[in-house]
RNA sequence: GGUCCCAUCGUCUAGUGGCCCAGGACACCACCCUCUCAAGGUGGAGACACGGGUUCAAACCCCGUUGGGACUACCA
């Protein structure tokens, strides 16, 4: 049998990479069995959902190179693929659930719920659901029933041992009583999660299902739907969850963690798939650097770590400025180090930009960066920083002027006669590199800190060089 | 409270009873290189949560403790 995964991500806010790296899994492992990588939007909660967060998660996963073969956007054999349009398949199989007796109608209302919540609390017990509309005898159920009261309709759990056999964390028993009588419908006629899931893993035919160990304790609930409705439940994989600097799981209050903030970042895809994958899977004990290919080349779910991994944005940064490195194209570089400098407001000519990319690739830990290492090229607007100005003072207008005018005599405008006619003026003046080339530095970029002095100079060109040196003399 | 999950350097991890007084990577420190900043090179410091077992032998197996986390909703 062919394999079948999904990722069903609920769009109600923005994909954040603790969620995509459970996706990156689930892909991952169809892709390495040669089996189908469904996407499924869990929007059963319709009301808060917006068509811009599913096209905010089919532009996220896109962007990082994972793909699908069945989804809202692609269709495919079990379409549609969101929930908010399936309405009336739950609905069905909801109805037979109770016809089968698998289910019943709960008459409790949320506030009789709650108050016996509370009670149960206050007497030191369990305070799940008591299971008390499921033991109504006819008489009492016809009366509620005259009553006109409105009900929601509950799953009747299996009162035995329930046993998942995890991929990842084994085998986990729950033991009996513990799983509590769950709402599949509620009483506006809408379905809940726990039935949506169970329903469409079923129908979609999903053989493994991947994802966060937050929901482990669910999936007891899912299989048991699935064997009520005479389908045969996949199998779980739990993969623990991805936390913040704190220790605790990634979720919106840690700030700028969503997939979409990385990229205006200027973090480039491969590398956040790569250290992704890395964040409790490993290939091996040494192998750091993986494509997407050798990724689903190398995964399966028996090197996954059981244990919770803290997302370490140095260590992203870092494999960033590795692919930045690695990425020996220099028109691939400059057209995406644009897109950062044009949201800086700069519009730069691309020959420079392409030429400047040596320069300045091992120098960057995000694109982003690109922009205030090149934003010198790209204007004459240099407003000295406050080191820079006190380099420029420190070296007086004396200085400032013979180097101009050294410089302006260099023949031909290349970096090597650049370097050679700093050093002359540097070493006249009695001072090592450093000292000496500092003060050009401040005037030509504005900044003490800059791409190497001689090849910045000559993609600046000898007539802005020379006028900013001259304008800092003054 | 109950149920369940988890526990190796600060962080990500390798390790599935002897190869481990624990290996790699990020971060950190030092040195080298060097026009600034990076990148790169070399070296260094740094961990098996604790306590009991089992065994000739335990980071690895069992039990307990402690500490994290999840679930316990007509959220997903």
């Amino acid at each position: 049998m062919s394999i079948r995964c999904r990722f069903a991500p609920a769009p109600s806010g923005s994909l954040h990479v603790g969620n995509v790296r459970t996706g990156l899994f689930s892909w991952a492992y169809a892709r390495h069995h040669g089996g189908a990588f469904v996407l499924r939007i869990e929007d059963t909660d319709a009301s808060r959902v917006t068509e811009e967060a599913v096209h905010g998660v089919v532009e996220s996963l896109m962007w990082l190179g994972i793909d699908w073969d069945e989804g809202p956007d692609v269709g495919g054999p079990h379409a549609p693929y969101r929930q908010s349009q399936r309405m009336e398949v739950y609905g069905e199989h909801a109805d037979r659930l109770v016809s089968d007796g698998a289910a019943y109608r709960c008459y409790c209302t949320p506030e009789e719920l709650e108050e016996r919540r509370q009670a149960a609390l206050a007497h030191g017990e369990p305070p799940g659901y008591d299971g008390r509309c499921r033991r109504l005898t006819d008489a009492e159920r016809r009366a509620l029933e005259e009553e006109g009261r409105p009900f929601a309709l509950r799953f009747a759990m299996p009162e035995r041992e329930h046993v998942v056999r995890d991929l990842v964390k084994g085998e986990v028993r729950f033991r009996a009583g513990t799983l509590r009588d769950f709402v599949i419908m509620r009483s506006d006629g809408s379905p809940t999660f726990l039935l949506a899931v169970a329903v469409d893993d079923m129908l979609m035919g999903i053989t493994h299902v991947i994802r966060g160990d937050d929901l482990l304790a669910a999936a007891p609930r899912n299989a048991a739907v699935i064997e009520a409705l005479g389908g045969t439940p996949p199998a779980f994989a739990h993969v623990p969850q991805v936390n913040g600097p704190d220790g605790r799981p990634l979720s919106k209050r840690h700030g700028s963690t969503s997939v979409e903030a990385f990229r205006e970042h200027g973090i480039l895809p491969e590398a956040l798939v790569n250290y992704l994958a890395l964040l409790g899977w490993s290939k091996d004990d040494h192998t750091t650097f993986l494509s997407r290919d050798e990724l689903t080349a190398a995964f399966d779910l028996d090197r996954v770590s059981s244990n919770p991994a803290m997302f370490d944005s140095q260590k992203l940064e870092w494999m960033n400025n590795h692919y930045i490195q690695t990425l020996d194209d220099d028109d691939d570089l400059a057209a995406r180090c644009l897109h950062f400098l044009s949201v800086a407001g700069l519009t730069p000519e691309l020959g420079l930009l392409r030429r400047a990319m040596p320069l300045v690739r091992e120098r960057m830990k995000t694109l982003a960066e690109s922009v205030e290492l090149l934003t010198f090229l790209f204007t004459d607007d240099v407003e000295p920083n406050e080191k820079a100005r006190a380099l420029l003072e420190k070296a007086g207008g004396e200085y400032l002027r013979k180097a101009a005018d050294a410089l302006a005599a260099v023949e031909p405008w290349t970096a090597g006669a650049i370097q050679a006619t700093l050093d002359a003026v540097a070493g006249e003046a009695g001072l090592n590199r450093t000292k000496g080339w500092q003060p050009i530095r401040a005037a030509a970029t504005g900044s003490n800190v800059s791409p190497p002095l001689p090849e910045s100079l000559e993609l600046l060109g000898r007539e802005r060089t020379v006028a900013r040196i001259q304008g800092a003399a003054r």
